[in-house]
DNA sequence: GTTATTGCAAATGATTTGCACAAGG
DNA sequence: CCTTGTGCAAATCATTTGCAATAAC
């Protein structure tokens, strides 16, 4: 499976006329040692700990590159921030629940969900090029137990919450 | 209706020890004279031409207070901006498709795919809050005679597009 | 060599905020 | 009055961009 990201990757490159650098291989190294969504500043983070020098705009421009080659996805989480999703290649149709509470994301996927996606893009005249369903709900833990251990450790990490309302 | 948004808005604003102000009507008004949706830039606007000196500020505060008591909803179009939809009220559970060719966002709604909303994300352990789909889609009018109106409507207006990837 | 890529720092664009003044209750 | 709301301008935050130096091919 490493192996299918770098040829896709290098395939995308040279069909571009592009040119292969350390750079987009340290990035794509560090994005694809995890299953983990991460913002671009995680990322910039993460590649430092990992002991590489690439740049803030150098990451920005590479993840622009790897979303045209469909090797990540945006995603929009509803914290205000564009989040990056390295899982459909394994799972191209997946979708997000986030957790109102702790912030926490859990990705699923549904055959019927894909189905009627389709029959309702038909029946308006379209043809569904692709799409994303951002379910927000509470979890369990905190409806029977009035607590979650995600809350917890998300305000420790100071994590952005989408709003809760009300 | 006018009438029931209004009240909500007094409701809202009473229980939260808030005061009623011209400038919180003038937007109220102005949002929905119309079913659009709209950025908070274009509301600005929208704003000015209809007389009323309202700040950006207050535009921003607003708006946060209006998605707050629920009248309207942040919906993400995919094309980098806020933009908010005032047509929850009416129906609570419609979805967004979007053109990625000319951006034109058509709103739907289908009961199967509320109820499998409701299955996936009780099957997962939570309890549904609220949920937001965007379709991404091509019309029918590009693929069949290469060109549709909207698009080159949205041209013109140099509406940011979303991305339309390859 | 030629052209794409990088890093830096400055620019941008949307949104938020501090503060003094104005206005609602 | 007392507190909330407003407008302004400055600040912030994420992201983008111009440009000179650097590295692919």
């Amino acid at each position: 499976m490493e192996e299918s990201i770098r040829e896709r990757l290098d395939q995308f490159i040279s069909k571009k006329g592009l040119r292969q650098t350390s750079q987009r291989d340290e990035i794509v190294d560090v994005i694809f040692a995890s299953d983990e969504h991460f913002t671009p500043e995680q990322l910039f983070d993460r590649l430092r700990s990992a002991g590489s020098a690439a740049s803030r705009a150098t990451v920005y421009r590479t993840l622009a590159l790897l979303d045209e080659a469909e090797l990540i996805h945006e995603i929009e989480l509803g914290d205000g921030q564009t989040t990056y999703d390295p899982n459909f290649l394994d799972r191209p149709t997946h979708n997000h629940l986030v957790c109102v509470d702790c912030g926490k994301v859990v990705e699923f996927e549904d055959e019927n969900l894909d189905l009627i996606n389709d029959c309702v893009t038909r029946r308006l005249g379209y043809q569904s090029v692709r799409q994303s369903l951002r379910i927000e709900a509470t979890c369990e833990k905190i409806r029977m137990q009035g607590n979650c251990p995600d809350l917890i450790q998300a305000r420790m990490e100071g994590k952005r919450l989408p709003n809760r309302k009300r």
